[in-house]
DNA sequence: GCCGTTCATAACCGTTGCTTATTGAATCAT
DNA sequence: ATGATTCAATAAGCAACGGTTATGAACGGC
């Protein structure tokens, strides 16, 4: 038996032990199927016994696998334990919170209220982002909490919805549509459309409605990464946009008007990090944050 | 703080932190004086602080290095009690025991003698060295245990002492001093010699005396890697060798004859193993084996 | 003042761990 | 049955990293 293992190979027979499938395991990990295939054959090597029983389609632990598998996972704890010490003792928990443009004027500074004083050996670093990456830096692990709009395409994420909205049609002040009450979504999927960039994804889909479209194509007008750009643009008549209901009072401005769409169902607005690399500091701020979110839902 | 830590670097952290010293803990490491720098100064910008404080001529501890280093050893025993379990759980602790040629039929024999009675779960391989490798596998890794003479240039090694011995000259018995009942180191500073070979290093220089040369050169007749080739070539008159007063027994042969030689300090045999990557298996073993070392010495 | 020791830097190189593309086997649905 | 699908394993290529040796700069002991 090799007594050098890496702690990677341990992380990913934990993951795989999870799972219990490959693929599953790999998206968690982030790297690819073959890549974690690799790896715990590695590991099998390494330590010279089997850990798994696979099939071509199913994976299950042997006898050892399931015996060894707690005491890998003390391994783990206890390393996570050692590195939140380092905050601890270096009394610098450097934590980044990263949010949706939009949202940080509104509600970040609600959850945010106050931490300084009841959390002050926290240094916390808020950054904005723009639809361009709606996993608000999870993805990157360039943050470690963020808010933000389900859907994220990021596995391995655990959130808490924080405020309901309902959706409302951003028109030009000049639209046929701008002077009615309110609007059913079919009305609207023949508009040209103001979406996020494509490198949104899911999250692009979600915003151009496309559940419902069933064959009828949106019309892109043009891409906006921040509600700025997309008001800016929907002001010069380019098109119109789908947003939410707090966005009327942030962003409201002469040449646009906004008319709540009735028939969408509600949307929402997470708390969110990765339930791995959590960090104690984050930890205890995402307890904070989650303390102060307000109970009743007065945008909706 | 990058949670992504490797275990590669808690083990330099924690070498760094008891030798205080890159040079001498990169020995210990296997690896060489600079790999250790980048590595110390990788690990410090992975969690963000520094470590140690390090002017050019001496290494200490920062306050939080000296905190966080128990958490870090708490880690790598983890790490090592999981590596144990594995062998517990699998009930196969594989543990290679590696000895110098000459040494397997007397005193490993006994030092193993009721080893499978008394500890039945160990599966003991014992493999036999040549003077080409005096470290007997635990340079190399190859070996768990050891039983060699010093001196091995292995650092790390953690030894205990189990049998002396005097140095004894092996001559062709129609050498000119074959008759002689002793001798002194002097007498055989000249005399062509069989050694070991240069792989051997240090090993090779002590068992050539180069400790009392001062000038002298030895003058080398021939290599020999066993004993076996060794009393082969001095039976030829190729040379003479120095060895110890056990081997008179177990290599007697028609054209050789021992004598003693009363002016060189006594020579060791020792248990020897790498400090680190001991297993618990292995562990008992070394426990078994040394409560079994012979009290007295009769071939002193 | 000089020499030796000690850590840092630089340039280079091989290994390894990852990727995508593909194969082949087993399961499920029709 | 058979075809579609879902899995893990294999293959081939590539980039990054961890290591090496060689060298440099600063401090301490004689």
């Amino acid at each position: 038996m090799n007594r050098d293992v890496s702690l990677r190979l341990l992380k990913y027979f934990d993951a795989l032990a999870t799972d219990l499938n490959y693929r599953k395991a790999s998206e968690r990990l982030f790297i690819s199927q073959p890549a974690l295939s690799a790896a715990i054959r590695q590991l099998e090597g390494h330590i010279g016994h089997r850990l798994f029983d696979r099939t071509t389609h199913s994976v299950s632990l042997t006898d050892l696998g399931r015996e060894w598998l707690p005491h890998v996972r003390a391994v783990l704890r206890e390393l996570d334990a050692a590195l939140d010490a380092v905050e601890t003792l270096a009394g610098s928990a450097q934590i980044r919170v990263g949010y949706l443009t939009g949202m940080g004027a509104d509600l970040l500074f609600q959850l945010l209220d106050g931490v300084q004083k009841n959390l002050p050996h926290l240094s916390i670093e808020t950054i904005e982002y723009d639809f361009s990456d709606p996993s608000v830096g999870l993805g990157s692990g360039a943050c470690d909490i963020a808010l933000l709009r389900p859907p994220v395409d990021v596995p391995g994420i655990d959130a808490v919805v924080v405020a309901r909205e309902s959706w409302v049609a951003c028109l030009p002040r000049t639209h046929r549509l701008a002077e009615r009450a309110e609007l059913e979504i079919s009305e609207l999927l023949d508009e040209p459309l103001i979406v996020a960039p494509a490198s949104a994804r899911q999250w692009r889909d979600y915003w151009m409605a496309t559940d419902v479209r069933a064959g009828r194509p949106a019309s892109i007008a043009a891409e906006a990464a921040t509600y700025e750009a997309e008001t800016t643009l929907v002001a010069r008549g380019v098109g119109i946009s789908f947003t939410t209901s707090s966005l009327q009072r942030l962003y409201a401005r002469p040449g646009i008007t906004f008319v709540p769409i009735v028939d969408r169902p509600v949307s929402y607005t997470s708390l969110a990090w990765r339930s791995d690399r959590l960090s104690a500091g984050a930890r205890q701020l995402v307890r904070y944050m989650l303390s102060r979110v307000p109970q009743t839902d007065p945008a909706l």
